[in-house]
RNA sequence: GGAGAGGUCGCAUAGUGGUCUAGUGCGGUGGUCUUGAAAACCACUGUGGGAGCAAUCUCACCGCGAGUUCGAAUCUCGCCCUCUCCGCCA
């Protein structure tokens, strides 16, 4: 029932969801969303305590009038005696509406997002949908794609025995994983010489690719309050896939969490700010470490770096108008693509469906999937997604519009590179037949060769 | 870590228990005057919840939280942040 004190939050920090307006104006459509995303919420009990909380709002704001009025001068003596009694009800009425409001707000915060029209309604990844495909030879013909991974007819194959990231990576002598299972356990990783090379590569041309085009780059912290992960909606959702830390003797009081991704330190940048609208779009980035418990995930992705506790990310974010935040999206996507082809690694772009269109936040969703030859499958290495003002509204982020109105901004994020992913991406594509890798001809510059070989 | 000062409506400031429904100045918006502008003068100038068709009324919010009181910006306690000095350490 009070979820919020075992999650280590305070409820006065959900303040607006999805607003409860928008939820009395338009019940059935709610629900439905409820159902396409598959996720659960209480939309019936959160109905009966928005009544039940204006019913008291109303009892106590009366009282507090006569209280009010009551008090404004000295009052008889006789007069103290009612006002004594008037002032114990209303503290009473207040720890009962303070209790109903703390309920209302707990099961507000699993609603989720409203998803854009143009999301298809389905169950999982099987009805997701191909928006587009590359290989080297350009973009595929729409009648080449469909539903989930259509397109991979048309994906290249290799004429000899490819191996998987790991066992190259193994060769290469630039990922170790049993080390790494002796000092920190199961999905950690060892990345080392060319592997770091590769990875601070990448990072050196998407990192002036997004100078150029405006951003700003940012060291964000990597511990934040519950308060930052409740905002950028990762919880409640996520709670378990977050890593909290034991901070007795530091702040009193506080819980800090490891964040697995910089996307809520760098919203949470923008908390409690009222941006001008003439200053909008705000473009950042930040290049982290992101932690993850991935419970859940027992079993799944276990060979290699491409599900791992840790990982670095370079996160690209932006806060918009509510009118430009389709078209951000759009632009995020088109860098997404430019990285990649500049790797030149073939890749598709889907358009999520309802049921899995992620966490809570999301108002529609792309995912980018690299081409993995040697696996003949896609494998996601970016996603891109349009938040509307879902988390504007729990971080109070708002805009000034130039005619003075203020409304909640919109916010976008969108992986800009996730190292391990990439790395892979990049081992698998440019092996050879000899077990050597080459390396991306963008990147050479940058690691300061043009091919890796197995040495020993 | 120790000592001290402070956090008030966009900014600056006043306010140490009861017309504070938070005063004043600056800035901003509208108006009067003016050929136009400036100046002057007048009015307005926060966020969120609730009632009402509406004009309007009402409740909460003075860093955050708890408490004392009929009544708290003001008193008490805890916490956070900023500044100054000292200590410690990159």
């Amino acid at each position: 029932m009070d979820a919020c004190i075992s999650l280590g939050y305070h409820s006065q920090w959900i303040t607006n969801m999805l607003d409860i307006k928008f939820i009395r104006e338009h019940t059935e459509e709610v629900r439905q969303n409820i159902i396409n995303r598959k996720a659960s919420a209480d939309v019936d009990g959160i109905l009966e305590l928005d009544e039940k909380r204006k019913n008291l709002q109303i009892e106590v704001d009366g009282l507090r009038q006569q209280l009010n009025a009551g008090s404004k001068q000295k009052p008889t003596p006789e007069e103290i005696q009612r006002l004594r009694s008037l002032s114990t009800g209303i503290s009473s009425k207040e720890s009962e509406l303070k209790e109903v409001q703390q309920n209302l707000n707990e099961k507000l915060s699993w609603v989720p997002n409203m998803l854009s029209a143009d999301v298809p309604v389905g169950k999982g990844e099987d009805d997701n949908v191909e928006v587009k495909a590359w290989t080297k030879d350009g973009y595929l013909s729409e009648d080449k794609l469909g539903k989930k991974d259509t397109s991979k007819a048309y994906m290249p194959k290799f004429d000899f025995a490819a191996k998987d990231h790991l066992d190259l990576g193994k060769t290469l002598d630039i990922i170790d994983v049993e080390q790494s299972a002796k000092v920190s356990g199961t999905r950690f990783a060892y990345i080392k010489n060319e592997g770091f090379l590769l990875e601070y590569a990448l990072f050196e041309l998407l990192k002036n690719k997004l100078i150029e085009e405006g951003f700003s780059p940012m060291i964000v912290p990597l511990l934040v309050k519950g308060k930052a992960l409740f905002g950028s909606s990762h919880f409640p959702e996520e709670v378990d896939q977050v890593y909290k830390v034991d901070s007795k003797n530091v702040e009193e009081g506080e819980e800090l969490y490891l964040v697995g991704s910089s996307e809520p330190s760098l919203f949470s940048y923008f908390m409690d700010k009222t941006i001008l609208e003439k200053d909008l779009p705000k473009k950042v980035f930040a290049f982290t470490p992101c932690f993850r418990s991935e419970v859940g995930s027992w079993g799944k992705d276990v060979r290699g770096i491409k599900r791992v506790h840790q990982f670095d990310k370079l996160e690209m974010d932006t806060v918009t108008s509510e009118e430009k935040s389709e078209e951000m999206q759009q632009y995020l996507l088109g860098i997404n693509e430019w990285l990649l082809q500049q790797l030149q690694i073939p890749y598709h772009v889907i358009l999520m469906c309802s049921g899995d269109s992620g966490y809570a936040a999301a108002h529609k969703k792309y995912d980018v999937e690299a081409w993995l030859p040697s696996q003949q499958t896609f494998m996601e290495v970016m996603s891109d997604t349009n938040a509307t003002d879902f988390q504007a509204r729990r971080l109070n982020i708002k805009y000034q519009t130039t005619e003075g109105v203020k409304k909640y901004a919109h916010t976008v994020n969108d992986t800009g590179v996730a190292m391990g992913r990439m790395i892979i991406a990049i081992l698998d594509n440019y092996q050879q037949a000899d077990g050597s890798v080459k390396v991306p001809e963008v990147l050479c510059k940058y690691v300061g060769k043009d091919i890796l070989k197995p040495e020993k």
